[in-house]
DNA sequence: ATTTGTATCAAACAAACGTTTAAATGTCAA
DNA sequence: TTGACATTTAAACGTTTGTTTGATACAAAT
């Protein structure tokens, strides 16, 4: 293996990860894959085994390190506040997944990957679940707990995560329709606009002014 | 055009539209979709055309009709209640959208053929959201519009009902994670236990509590 | 009974698909 | 320079794809 190799196995998974999250697993061939990777058809096999395994390949060797970029993201944003709180978590959670440490391009491929395995999981879903969502939701639980009111179950908390983790996606994956909705571009004054939304719609949702305990 | 035509045309549409939305507008052959049918390979072409055409008049003869159902089921729902009111309003959101007129197969296809249309808007988006999401938006815009602050624009009403749009999509096409993450099933109890949650997110984070307004 | 138009059918089409092969080229240590 | 291994290449493999064809079956009307 040497530093060519690599060279053109990280061009195929670049290329492969944008069709991929732009058209879908089955309209994208391994031809069009290998020629905007501007290598030969049958290197796809050589360095994956095949198109299957390449697919995969592109959300361990690319999916689940940025979303551990944001994840990170999300925990210093956290960190660098002098009070936590439920709203501030809020934030935190907009900042990261809206603006945070990709590009706008990873972003929008981050999403539509992960959007496809939920509507349709194949093999991929397990270790995207394993990997990452599922300590993700662990992680917010355990900060989100304690303001939480006494009443609520880990059900209920879990709902709520789920609430905020679901406007969040959406503002991602359904670009165009929140464009066409609204009338307006989906540049950066307008992502702030989103977080400032999702902020505000998730702080007395998440109990906020009810809450019983600290 | 005789009655057995007909009963051939809508097996194949019933059977392309469960296909489709299961798998994907690439991942379904003609072939497939014909013999589940139980008819010949050339009838999709001699009754809609090509394979895109048939696609796109799923949306025209299913999708479209049975949205305009769940519409219709919302209205009459808030109807029903002696007075309308921001609560009101999002739960027969949830209601029409998670139990309503749709089985819940059907409602699951709905999800997922439409989810794929805002990941990769094709020709159908465009009927989609001319014939049904952009009538609805505004319809729900007219009746919040009196409940909303007076400081919020039209903007922040749209973004409003997105976020409300956004949970009743994704606890519906996101099954799977929700299912996981909450670990419960996707029966009756747990629908009502996600209209429930829906209502109270949004209750608050509508601006009930902080409206100046009447 | 014959005509007319519609629907179904098996068969074939070229094109594109994922994958494999074996030869050619490149790389680097001995 | 030689040998061993890693990588790239063009070509071909057998399938499957969407679509078309022309013959056949069927229905209703003349």
């Amino acid at each position: 293996m040497s530093k060519k190799d690599q060279i053109t196995k990280e061009r195929i998974l670049n290329e492969a990860e944008a069709l991929f999250a732009k058209n879908g697993y089955d309209a994208v061939s391994v031809r069009e894959i290998t020629t905007a990777a501007r290598c030969n058809l049958a290197a796809v096999n050589y360095h994956f085994g095949n198109k299957q395994k390449l697919y995969l390949e592109v959300f361990r060797a690319r999916w689940v390190p940025r979303a551990r970029r944001v994840q990170e993201y999300f925990m210093e944003f956290l960190a660098s506040r002098d009070t936590v709180s439920a709203s501030a978590v809020a934030q935190a959670l907009a900042e990261a997944f809206l603006k945070g440490p990709l590009s706008d391009d990873e972003r929008q491929r981050q999403s539509q990957l992960m959007t496809r395995e939920l509507i349709q999981p194949t093999e991929a879903f397990e270790l995207l679940a394993g990997e990452v969502l599922r300590p993700f939701f662990k992680e917010m639980a355990d900060i989100l707990r304690p303001f939480m009111p006494e009443g609520l179950g880990n059900e209920g908390l879990a709902l709520n995560i789920l609430s905020m983790f679901s406007m969040v996606i959406y503002f991602n994956f359904a670009r165009v329709v929140v464009s066409r909705i609204t009338g307006r571009d989906y540049d950066a004054a307008f992502k702030d606009r989103l977080i400032e939304q999702i902020v505000g719609f998730s702080l007395n949702g998440l109990g906020k002014g009810k809450k019983k305990g600290a």
